[in-house]
Parts: structure tokens; sequence; C-alpha cells
RNA sequence: GGCGACGUAGCCAAGUGGUAAGGCAAGGGUCUGCAAAACCCCCAUUCGUCGGUUCAAGUCCGACCGUCGCCUCCA
């Protein structure tokens, strides 16, 4: 098996093969941190996160750097997002960054999504970032005018080749107005000069001024990453300009390729159409955290290809929810057959001896398959089914079969998808609730021995209501929280 | 106008030439004091429409209909 990814600059699908066996340098055009992030941005970095996890599990030794946007990405107005998010809440530009880069991380956290190696800033990379503008106006790739400094389309005759665009077939200025001070409207901006009453701003060859959007993730890519590497991440929405401009920026200066694979996340949408802050059709992740556990939002959208968009609606959550719970249910029953010393010391293995192994074969073909989660998904709730099956049909467990089958949801439900927690059954509430618990079921017990149902189901009614789910199985009393 | 994506059951969604995965929901059954959970059965003669290629098409080609994305705001 061999694992293959839809690469966009081919557009084709591709061996993936990193440019040193065993590791992998992977970029990820990051959020502009002026706002809390919301369930699209979820999307595209669960996704990245899960394409991470996954070269891991197959053995790369995987860096992941992914950016945060702190300067340089303007509003159609021309103001800058930060600058505006700066005056609305009436801080210093770098305390709203500090705040929603915070907010960001425990987005992140809370989701699960793994931190990335380095999580680098636009603003910490001004000096680099004016080497590189000098560097491409030395090289006649770019051209000054009046303090503003422009990539020139023209000089680079592969602009496009990404988002396979013709540049002069484009129709300029469809939406934000042509500045007239540019020799193609297609060129871009490396450097701005900042309006006197602009907050950032550094003193440059050029006078004061800050950089362009593009410039950034080419430059700081690059640093920690090297001149080329394997896979460029990111929104699909950022194809054009972004990416195809930090192409452009970093192939020109370098003379060398600059990513090898670009795996780009299709846009979550509601009601079809893309969520977005500007529609004002959006729901924060931490909302989202309020309504549904992270796992069920995380499996909601690994249920759809990550390519493809994915509409958000409540009755899509809710399924998810429900489904990520029979997920956690076989793996809460299993670990407590684990831990049941007496039926853990039985015999019964899994009729098909071996069959472990081919879900674990059959979900790498899966992932192998351009990260097809969906399939993945698919396979993993066979396994489910065939666990659920094993331990209605057994009441004594080979501990070899289950510790198997265990692993087999701690490393592919776990580890790569991030949908089943190591911890499933230490959630419960801790020591304190666990002996109150126990302590109502002996109760209970005692009350169901004596056929006093009405006192039996009034502790379950009660209990319920706080939120603990009895459940009477044929030889014990099991509990969970809902 | 240019570039591109998508249209599969009530809902979500895999499947790129060989006869429709999986999840949610609905229905029937087993188990159970009841409930819950779980299991079993059932759930698209059919993949937007119409043509074409082929022994064979959801899968390839063409036209049409519909929805959406991008074309210097976005993850």
């Amino acid at each position: 098996m061999a694992l293959k990814v839809y690469n966009y600059l081919s557009r084709e699908l591709e061996r993936f093969k990193p440019l040193r066996p065993e590791h992998v340098n992977m970029y990820a055009c990051g959020p502009t941190v002026y706002d809390h992030a919301h369930l699209g941005h979820a999307k595209t970095y669960v996704a990245m996160d899960v394409i991470v996890r996954y070269l891991r599990y197959l053995g790369y030794n995987v860096r992941y750097v992914r950016n945060f946007t702190d300067v340089g990405h303007l509003l159609d107005t021309g103001e800058d997002r930060i600058s505006r998010g700066a005056r609305r809440e009436r801080v210093e530009p770098m305390e709203l960054v500090e705040t929603y880069i915070n907010s960001f991380n425990d987005d992140m956290d809370a989701l699960g999504v793994i931190r990335p190696n380095i999580t680098p800033r636009a603003t910490c990379h001004v000096p680099e970032i004016i080497v590189w503008v000098e560097d491409l106006l030395s090289q006649g790739y770019a051209y000054e005018v009046d303090g503003n400094v422009y990539f020139s389309v023209e000089k680079f005759p592969e602009y496009g080749k990404l988002s396979q665009r013709q540049v002069d077939e484009q129709q300029a200025g469809a939406r934000v107005e042509v500045r007239e001070d540019k020799r193609h409207p297609a060129d871009f901006a490396l450097w701005k000069r900042a309006a006197s009453e602009h907050l950032m701003r550094w003193p440059s060859p050029w006078g004061e001024g800050y950089p362009g959007w593009h410039i950034e993730c080419s430059v700081m890519a690059t640093k920690y990453l090297g001149t080329t590497f394997d896979i460029h991440g990111g929104g699909l929405e950022n194809m054009f300009p972004h990416n195809e401009c930090e192409i452009a920026q970093a192939e020109a200066r370098n003379a060398a390729p600059f990513a090898n694979y670009w795996l780009l996340v299709g846009s979550l949408t509601v009601n079809g159409v893309k969520m977005s802050k500007s529609l004002g059709n959006f729901l924060t992740i931490k909302d989202a955290l309020s309504l549904y556990s992270a796992e069920a939002i995380r499996y909601f959208i690994l249920s759809s290809h990550y390519r493809g968009p994915v509409d958000f609606s409540r009755d899509a959550l809710q399924a998810a929810q429900r489904g990520v719970g029979r997920l956690h249910n076989t793996v809460r029953k299993l670990r407590y057959a684990m831990k049941d010393a007496a039926s853990a010391a039985g015999t019964a293995v899994l009729a098909q001896v071996g069959g472990l192994d081919e879900y674990r074969e059959d979900f790498q073909a899966a992932m192998d398959d351009d990260f097809n989660t969906p399939q993945a998904l698919a396979i993993l709730f066979e396994l489910v089914k065939e666990v659920n099956r094993h331990l209605d049909e057994n009441s004594r467990h080979a501990m070899g079969t289950l510790a198997a089958m265990d692993r087999i949801f701690r490393d592919l439900g776990g580890k790569v998808l991030g949908i089943v927690p190591d911890n499933l059954e230490e959630r419960e509430g801790g020591a304190t609730v666990a002996g109150l618990v126990e302590f109502l079921l002996e109760l209970r017990q005692q009350a169901r021995e004596s056929r006093d149902w009405s006192r039996a189901d009034l502790i379950r009614s009660r209990m319920a209501e706080l939120g603990i789910l009895i459940e009477d199985g044929p030889d014990d009393t099991t509990w969970r929280l809902a």
C-alpha cells in the first residue's frame, strides 16, 4: 500500500513521496486573528490535523508549521483587519492579536487539534520580509511606486499555474477597484506604504509601511521548512489569489519549486452558502462546543471528504453526535470488559482470527486513498458491529482479543481520527461521584431484588435527570454520564 | 464573461467500467420486570434529465437543467 494524495498543482492523484524518506515538512495557512474562530476554521484545521496525524501514524516525522496572520490582511475598504478589530475593542493591535491567538488555541485544543510544531507570526518576520522584497526588486520581479512595492505578474509566466487561471481572462476589478499605480491589474502588493492614520508600521527602504498579505507565508514557510518543502495546505478559497501569490514570490526569488504537494480543504457551507464572517451565517467554535461534543464535531467534519464542501445543519450535527455516541458506547463496553478480570480471563476469541488485521488494513487503504475519512469511518463502524457482536455473544473473553480490539480503536479512532478519547471511561466525574453512584446502584439493586420496581425506577429516573444514565445488563448494571 | 466544483434513499455521505459502503432516522424481531444499550431483519431494480460509447456506466463522452465556489475580504 502506498499513500496517494490529490495534488492541486497537477490536478491528479499522485503517489506521495517526500523529499527525505522519513520526514515530511508541511505548511498550512493559518487564520487572521481578529475575531473568534468559527466552524469553517474548524473544518480546515481538523482536516489538516487528521492529515498530520495519519502521516505520523505511517511513521513519518512531520514538521508542521501553521502561521498566525497578524498584519497586512486588508478589507475591501483597504483597512487592515487587525486595525479595525483593535479600534472596535479599543485595544492595541497586538493586544487584540494576543486575545484571539489564545482564543484560537483554546478552540483547537478543545477540538483535539494537535498543535503545530511551529506557529510563526507575520509581525515577527518583518526583517525577513523586507529582505525578500529587496531581493525581488533587485531581481526585477517587483517595482516600487511611491512607497508601495508590487510584484509584477508579467515577469513570472507561471503565475496562475495552481489555480489554472489566465490572468488576462479574468475580469479585472470584478470586486475591488484596481489601483491606478499598478502596471498590471493582477499585480499584488509585497509592501504597502502606511497612511498617516495606519496603526501598524515598520521602517523600510521604501519608507514606513507594512507587509502585504501574501508575502508572509512564502517567507515563514521557507524559513522553517526550507526553500522547497513537501506539503502546503489550507482552505480551498485561498487558492487564488493567496496561494498563487505565495508560489510566485517564492519561486521567483529562490528559483526553486516552493511546495511539491498542494492539499486544499473544501469550504463549510450553511444551506449551501459558505460560512463566513462577512455573511454573518457563522457559528463560533465555542458556541458549537456548547451544543455538541468535540468528537461529534470532528466526526461531522470527517464524514465527508476533506476536499469537498460540508453543509452545516443541526440535523447533521445531531446525527454525528449520535453516531459518535454509539462508537463510544462500544469502546466503553470493551474497556469495561477488560477491567473485569473474571470476564477477561476467559478464552473467547473473535470468530475470524486475523479479522482484526483486516480492519486495520482496510482502514489504511481508505486513508491511503487521499485521506478518505468517510470510508475509514465506515470501516470503523463495521468493527463496532463486530466487537458488539463479540461482546454480546460471549461472557468470558480472551484478554488478548479484547486488548487487540481496544488497540485498534485507540490507534485508528484515537490517534488518527481523534474521535475516540483514551480516557473515555475516566470522564465519569471522579472518585467521589463514582462512589456515590455505586452506592445508589447498590440501593437500587436491593430494591430490584425485592421486586420493588417503583423504587428502582425512581432512582433510575432521578439519576437520569442528573445526567447519569443507567443500563441494566444480564449480569450487572453499568452507568455513564449523558 | 473566465476558471472550477457538485447533484447518490427521509437526512448526511463513500463509491471513476463489472452490477449501490457507512452513519442518522423510520418499521419488524431478539434480549429485558420495565427502560436503555446491543444484536438480527428491513430500508435506492437505482445514482439531476436526455442522448452516446461499451458485452457491461452512478462511474467514460456530449447536451441540457439545477446548486455552489473563486475571479485580489475569508480557513
